[in-house]
DNA sequence: GAAAGCTGTCGAAGCGCTTCGACAGCCTAT
DNA sequence: ATAGGCTGTCGAAGCGCTTCGACAGCTTTC
């Protein structure tokens, strides 16, 4: 393994200049800089990891807690986990990937040993258990979802209260009285997630507002358990007519069920989704839907944290607007 | 932060000896072994992971390197990952999340920077770029996927060929004379993906033994993608009754276009998948199928690797069995 | 032309841990 | 009784880097 100090003694110069070098706290002549960045390309010169770490106290690591959870819609947290260790690398950092099965220790830990520079927790519920000691330690962190009390934590989510109002307010555009909500798996629900109570939030309020007739019922996903949860639905509601799906994997059951019943999309009924584009695309049927901005979630998150540990930006909660994209799934808008 | 001088301090003993508690590597009489452990939990302390990194040239990380790309089903790639990362942490290690991107050079960085002790690739290739950059360096490594050639590499995966066997024999049980094979995207083919090709050497050759005629076709997922595949499949071979899925984006699509064409599953026709558990029970028939066992590569490719890291195990290459799973998709075996 | 200020470089201390050799004290075998 | 072996503990060296203060050699300023 090549050392600094071999780097230096071939290149002429002492171990400090290399190290100037490399991070430019220093300014160094043009000369002895070119010679250092020459020994070491020759000699195939890394900086060892551990030792850098010792002696800056800082580890250029982030982590990144991730659900272990399968009752959520995994190609988003992917999705998410992609965008965070790419937009890691730019500006130098490595993402350390924890899982949830370590539980609230894992912050500990990471924290402790100063394995990380700071984290990303997603899959934040309203009451969570991480809080209080992310909170008790000053270890720098973002959450991707907000928490009840935000009070001193940085988050980062889609505005999902947003969300449930403008998927109401493009149903009731189009004239619908009767919404039904096809929402996540009850037990997202009874851990209490933020963005699923938020949406409901959004969806119940402004059908208030508009006076819609609004039913909300969680649903596991999957052929079976959405045909029980449809045919409750219609029994209870018999004139619904819009449809607010927020599960991935309820999608396209619904729509084959709909069709099998001869409820023709979007002539007889309307169906708006809240998930990633690409399952909007590729549904059987065009979805119009607002989109899970898994990617600009990630990002953003990085640079939250990123210009936190920069010693920039304070204490926040970034909210991304919504965004609906009319498709095939409901109809056009009547004439005004 | 308390260091292990504290720690030393505080139960009156050497720096050295807190060491030996931690790490067992010397014998420690009980009582002082006790002393210290009191002395650890009352300071709340955690070593420093530079430090011994440092110190001892050993990172206690291993690396996972997963693809960028997004033709191929996430969820595997998660489940994998979310395996690696739980399975790591019982052996005491933390996962290092490298995506793609940043290409070969990512290993010759963690290599060369003693970040990780050892690494895993996802999604190899036949002819990796990576690979001759890991034979150069003595980095300990496992590759999830088959390369072509697997000498001085240690390899996990399921046994694609004997899948595609597997696939092909169950078809022909039935008495399917005509198969066609709809499989993942043109890209992965093009890049020569191992499991894609393995699984089409398995599909043909067995296919070729067992006198079938087999109808090979790349296809991209989503419905109008499937819809122009399997239009050009039944025009060229009109008499097809038997179909592989190597593409769990183009499941449902199939299934519902037959259904709509009148062909029924499985009486007319069957549908054999090759895919994770999961999709092949949620689909809207439930399919016959051979499991993608995301989990048990995940487990194995560390437990592989950390048999490296401590000396034990040499370079190996392990298949895991495929298993068929019968379900509804394709009829029951003819009486013999 | 002396004082003050830059610029570029160096030496040394030290980050918190592991690990090697040393050794005190004790037990066993001769 | 004595040599030899264990067992448990300690001190010190050192892992490879960052960073602080020092300072030599310039340039600028009054």
């Amino acid at each position: 393994m090549v050392t600094l100090a071999e780097v230096a003694q071939h290149a002429g110069v002492s171990a400090s200049t290399v190290s100037y070098v490399l991070s430019g706290k220093r300014s160094i002549s043009v000369n002895t800089r070119q010679r250092v960045e020459r020994s070491i390309r020759e000699l195939g010169y890394h900086p060892n990891a551990g030792a850098r770490a010792l002696a800056s106290s800082r580890s250029n690591i982030i982590a990144l807690m991730i659900p272990l959870r399968t009752d959520m819609y995994v190609p988003v947290m992917m999705e998410i986990a992609i965008a965070v260790a790419t937009t890691a690398r730019t500006h130098g950092y490595d993402v350390l990937l924890l899982t949830g099965e370590e539980g609230p220790d894992a912050v500990r830990r990471v924290a402790g040993s100063g394995l990380a520079d700071g984290m990303i927790l997603m899959d934040v519920e309203l009451d969570d258990e991480r809080l209080p000691l992310l909170r008790g330690t000053d270890q720098p962190a973002v959450l991707i979802g907000l928490p009840a009390d935000t009070t001193g934590l940085t988050c980062v989510d889609l505005d999902f209260k947003a969300t449930g109002a403008l998927c109401v307010e493009h149903l009731a555009k189009r004239g619908h009285h009767d919404v039904a909500v096809i929402g996540e798996a009850p037990a997202v629900y009874e851990r209490h997630t933020g963005f699923a109570e938020r949406t409901l939030d959004g969806l119940r309020g402004r059908a208030r507002e508009l006076g819609l007739r609004l039913l909300h019922r969680p649903c596991e996903g999957g052929y079976d358990a959405l045909a029980v949860t449809l045919a409750r639905i219609l029994d209870e509601r018999p004139g619904t007519t819009g449809f607010v799906v927020q599960n991935e994997s309820a999608v396209e059951p619904l729509l084959a069920l709909l069709r099998q019943q001869g409820r023709a999309v979007p002539e007889d009924v309307s169906v708006v989704a809240i998930c990633p584009e690409q399952v909007a695309v590729q549904a059987s049927v065009r979805l119009t839907s607002v989109a899970v901005p898994a990617q600009e979630m990630g990002r953003l998150a990085v640079e939250q944290l990123v210009a936190k540990l920069d010693g920039r930006g304070a204490d926040e909660v970034v909210l991304i607007a919504p965004e609906l994209t009319v498709r095939a799934s409901s109809g056009p808008a009547p004439v005004q």
